[in-house]
DNA sequence: ACTATATTTAACTTAGAGGTTAATTAACTT
DNA sequence: AAGTTAATTAACCTCTAAGTTAAATATAGT
């Protein structure tokens, strides 16, 4: 019942519907009906995924009006992609050089130059 | 019904016995039984994972005797991460120095340069 | 042949995800 | 105040994921 972190971000982004909408919110903010007008689904069937990608912190929810505006939140992605780093030797061949370079970033480059 | 490629690997993904299991291949190749020790679930629930694991080509199956060996394989990984790439921007502040770096190894430093 | 070990399959249960339609809330417009 | 638009909530349905135990399969060893 207490799912961790990255299970919840993991579970969000395997629905295509939900993969679309942050495609789109990508491209900017965005209202529920826009969001949901290329879907072939009614709209609660939208509201339901938001809400789902917003427990997942994936996109934030602004009050203009009779509209809530949609803005995506990366964070999440970043966990992902940090997760992902420990897998990536297994296909990049160029890894020791990324490697490298990604030390080379964070010790150096980086403006706060953390290690992590 | 039909599942897109992406979200059988996040749907995958986001169980975290499964990605224990991905941990302990990374450190090289392992039986059932040795996969499911760590675990406080019965030898079947491990092998349903297994069975999903393979589907979403995450891992392969070897026979040796009445071993079924299992191997980390990290395509899907791959392509997670080109998914991922296209949000980069939206965390990484240090995404174009990071833009550079792999158009230059792509263009230049990659074995055999290709652009995709 | 018999037994032990490794793993899968079968049958079943439970809980939750994802969709529906109808009703409700909220804010703006006239 | 009445109506319109935006979005959510409620009630419901169906399907599947994840687990269980018990039985079946496969291979090795004696």
């Amino acid at each position: 019942m207490p799912m961790d972190h990255l299970s919840t971000t993991f579970a969000t982004l395997a629905d295509p519907t939900r993969r679309a909408i942050l495609a789109r919110l990508a491209l900017g903010e965005a209202t529920v009906n826009e969001l949901a007008a290329p879907f072939a689904m009614s709209l609660p069937a939208v509201s339901k995924h938001l809400k789902v990608l917003e427990h997942a912190g994936l996109i934030t929810r602004g009050r203009e009006a009779q509209w809530r505006p949609c803005r995506l939140e990366a964070g999440p992605l970043k966990d992902v992609s940090g997760w992902l780093e420990h897998y990536r030797r297994f296909w990049d061949d160029s890894f020791d050089r990324m490697a490298v370079y990604l030390n080379e970033i964070q010790t150096k480059g980086d403006p706060d130059g953390r290690k992590n």
